[in-house]
DNA sequence: CATGCATCCCGTAGCCACTACGGGATCAAG
DNA sequence: CTTGATCCCGTAGTGGCTACGGGATGCATG
């Protein structure tokens, strides 16, 4: 099984992944990325393993995960751990939380669409998005 | 016009105002509450205009409106200077945003909630999230 | 008046998940 | 061999607070 070419830079991943160069490197602080092989003068070359990773990680945080739940998540998906159950026990955690979130924000919203549209746009003094602020909510 | 009694402590109009203390002294900081005066022992006594300033700032904050917003939202309020057209402006520009991340949400509610749901919550190896967030989506 | 305890003082550092900066080194194409 | 793109690293900044800690004050009792 030959290795193939050097292995991709930093650039490359990031690109592939989708994501900030410099967030790679930030994984890789965290010890969210293992840290790569490096060329003869320091530059990191990584492999498809890597890139596997960084596409996981990526997919998490775009449905929202942590990053200390992505941790678990990695550990959980590392062949023999894995176990449906527990990775159900977060994602359905977080599932919940975004729920919250969702029901806070809808209210937020329909609570300054409202306000909005009384809003005669005028230039005028009286404004009711002024008159909520004011007021006790 | 008599002012009253010296002055409410920071404890007091935070507690009035449902935030934490270290908060208003944070408001401070940032110029977003005046400094008020103080006791002979270098302790905060606000007044009544204060208290007033912390539940607008605090409402602001519920709705959602980043620091900046609210700093012109303030000189928007102050009289002589209220003009219904420019807090709209800042008011549905905030709206809009809400709503971006409100779609986002509710995208990402919907993928999580339809994943977890075809979990099966066994000690299997085999799991829809992981699944997805090994898959490119 | 003394005591004790709650409250407040201030500056600093930490949280999350990045992002930006800057000066120098390295890589790869021509 | 030159050039221009890329990468190196450490550090600091973002938003909006929150926490910490050691000392000073305020106020209600005894």
């Amino acid at each position: 099984m030959v290795t193939g070419p050097r292995g991709l830079s930093i650039g490359r991943i990031a690109a592939a992944a989708g994501v900030n160069l410099e967030t790679v490197r930030y994984y890789e602080r965290i010890g969210l990325m293992p840290p790569p092989d490096r060329t003869e003068g320091g530059h990191r070359a990584y492999d498809a393993a890597h890139v596997r990773r960084l596409a996981f990680i990526r997919h998490a945080r775009a449905l929202g995960f942590g990053i200390e739940d992505i941790r678990t998540l990695l550990a959980l998906a590392a062949p023999g751990h894995r176990s449906c159950r527990d990775v159900r026990d977060i994602a359905s955690a977080h599932l919940a939380e975004v729920r919250t979130k969702l029901a806070q924000l809808a209210r937020l919203e329909r609570i300054l669409g409202d306000t909005v549209d009384r809003c005669s746009g005028a230039a005028t003094p009286a404004c009711p998005v002024l008159d909520m602020l004011d007021a006790p909510m």
